[in-house]
DNA sequence: CTCCCGCTAACTGTCAACAATCTCCATCGC
DNA sequence: GCGATGGAGATTGTTGACAGTTAGCGGGAG
């Protein structure tokens, strides 16, 4: 609350909306809120030591994001993402990435090749340091530099949100150790593909290594309730 | 204003904000908002007989569907989408289509092909009448309807954005009559290729019919302004 | 005549308060 | 004992008002 208080002093430069937003996705990620609680406006309102009217407005966008959703007259709750969806989100972001490595391929530059072969060569770095803290953001930028690489806006603007809603299913980090050295030598083939300028190699790839992680992401939940409360599948 | 006059007496069931966002998104479609024009909060508050708490979340839930953008302290403006940005979401569209197609090859229910088989023949009736009032609906309803019938619940809700946005750059309507007759025969393979279970078939008559809508859409641009104000292609 | 400056009006971002609704708990009746 | 009922507290949806910022306009200097 005392960063916030501070900070309101500066004149208007930026509103409060985006850092509330900040926020409770922190919280999210934190695990400070996790899937099926309520977000308390005026709670939240004080704790950052400003009024409701921007947290409501943080959480609308949130609600389009698909991290929050609403429910008239109890507030905004965070959004519970079911196994089914889950896997229809992996099946999705199989395909984007797909055709973001097949655009890549025809027409990116060098230099997001090279931007993404260095961050092949970092995560082979964490990998000999068994750092799953320090892969874990760089596997999350190679991704992003992918799907940017491809130029097309919308691809760029639709990834991190697909991103932040799988995040909300994530009970423990989804990396196991030994799964990084498969992932990065599969990272390792898209970008020799996209070198080479290989289209529709670099496609397959790109898919069948999200399609990797859809089944790393099925494994972990092996023994656990594959049945999820409110398994609607529909 | 009237309308929403005595709706507020109803005791509170509903909120104002889908309804204001109804509201400006019907704007929008009309032209009363054009591309690059102010919100004007108040304005529209009174308009409605509200007060512009409602609205202003209403315009933050309607940026991230991408039809307003926000400017720190100047408001919200109506989103301007550059033909990049245009085609950017005609690529996005043809994978989309395509993976729905594939999906619906392999899972949706007879009662699915069945209804899409429907809107093909209102649409070949429409044709005949010539009733290109009565046709684009149709069209719509049918991509929506094969994008639900893919059973992954993300595209479904991916879709109708993706049109909406698109909606912003109709500077008039792009369905040529001529067209018409074309693009139903296209919507008839893809049923056609749906009901045989033909699953790469049906995704690569898919992708080829948003192709040809946006092959369409460049030939409605030709002699047009092709360099937009604002053409940012990044 | 052109350009810069200050002023006014309009509008946004935020706040504090009110009414309506929901939740929870204790009480009452069966 | 157990379920229905009522009320108190908490929380949401909405409102109207205030402070700060931006845009447009007219006047004056060069």
């Amino acid at each position: 609350m005392a960063e916030a208080a501070h900070a309101e002093r500066v004149p208007r430069t930026t509103s409060f909306v985006p850092l509330v937003r900040a926020e409770i996705e922190r919280l999210i990620g934190v695990g400070e809120l996790v899937g099926g609680s309520r977000v308390n406006e005026s709670a939240l309102a004080s704790l950052l030591g400003i009024s409701r009217g921007p947290v409501r407005e943080a959480c609308r966008e949130l609600v389009n994001t698909g991290l929050l959703q609403n429910e008239m007259n109890r507030g905004f709750f965070v959004r519970e993402v079911t196994v089914k969806q889950a896997l229809d989100i992996y099946d999705l972001r199989a395909t984007l990435f797909g055709m973001a490595a097949r655009l890549a391929a025809s027409g990116a530059g060098k230099a997001w090749i090279d931007a993404m072969a260095g961050l092949v060569a970092g995560m082979d770095g964490a990998i000999g340091r068994n750092d799953v803290g320090a892969y874990y953001p760089l596997n999350v930028r190679f991704h992003q530099a992918l799907m940017e690489a491809a130029g097309n806006y919308k691809l760029g603007q639709l990834w991190p949100l697909l991103e932040a809603e799988l995040h909300l299913f994530r009970r423990r980090a989804l990396v196991l150790e030994g799964a990084m050295r498969n992932s990065n030598e599969e990272h390792r083939a898209i970008v020799e593909a996209l070198r080479t300028a290989r289209r529709d190699l670099a496609g397959r790839l790109a898919e069948r290594h999200i399609a990797a992680g859809k089944a790393r992401f099925l494994l972990s939940l092996d023994g656990r309730a594959v049945g999820d409360r409110r398994s609607d599948n529909c």
